[in-house]
DNA sequence: CTTGCTGCAAACAGTTTGCAGAACT
DNA sequence: AGTTCTGCAAACTGTTTGCAGCAAG
């Protein structure tokens, strides 16, 4: 599936007149092997770590286009940094947000998603994207 | 309720060992005669237009504290601005965010809410704030 | 060869902080 | 009087931009 997201980027790349460049690919292979909601900030520490001379803007500029092409998804949390996170075809989650540990927890609902629907639909919305978080501790910091 | 909601940051102030200044007050006020989702930056400009003198720090300041105070609450959009909005009680109302126009229609939903709070207690979780926002284009946008 | 991309540094925007003087209790 | 609060400016943080050189097509 990773193949596929290259393709995915390739694909995106080449439609809009877009280069690809050693940069890019190195992005988003690291981009790629990450897990969790990565900040912009790590990325970049990881990135440089096993290339440096690879520079900050390049990593921002890189993961606006990963955006736009739909493979990642800013997500704003209450950090003050813009994090990413992978966007999977047909699949969307929203966040538990642990304000205690910062550990964040996902999960899935359809009916929510439904809900969404019907209530954008009332409105006259054309829902493009939606994120929900939810705040409070988590079953460790309760304690 | 103007009345009541500056008697609750009294009482707040009370109890933190806070003072009651000048300052303080004119902000409550035109905070309180808002009612738009107000950036920090819109809500200085307006206290400084009958108010100058008035700081951006103070403002800031300020602000922080209503959300301490519960009166607050601070809402992250996509706009690089935090923005405040009114804390009714017992009232809690999402966002349907226009990314044609910028406008804003709020909703209330139940059973999202009631939802929510199966998932949190599915994860073992403590609730303590959520925000939902949905991305799109409002009716007059879609056209 | 042409044009887009990169790296660097400087510029920016929003927010926070240090501090001396002012204001509250 | 004692302490908190304010205003200012400077500091900071995260992000964006301008530009000269580099590299992909």
């Amino acid at each position: 599936m990773i193949l596929e997201k290259k393709k995915t980027f390739n694909d995106f790349a080449a439609s809009k007149g877009l280069r690809s460049t050693r940069q890019r690919d190195i992005i988003l292979d690291i981009f790629l092997s990450t897990h969790e909601h990565i900040s912009v900030e790590e990325l970049y520490l990881k990135v440089k770590s096993s290339n440096p001379g690879i520079g900050h803007a390049t990593v921002y500029r890189t993961l606006k286009l990963f955006a736009e092409a739909g493979l990642a998804r800013e997500i704003l949390l209450h950090d003050g940094q813009t994090r990413y996170e992978h966007v999977v075809k047909g699949e969307h989650h929203d966040h538990l947000v642990c304000t205690g540990c910062n550990s964040i927890i996902e999960f899935e609902d359809e009916t929510i998603e439904k809900l969404q629907s019907e209530i954008a639909a009332r409105h006259g919305f054309l829902i493009n994207s939606h994120k929900m978080e939810i705040y409070g501790l988590c079953a460790n910091c309760r304690r």
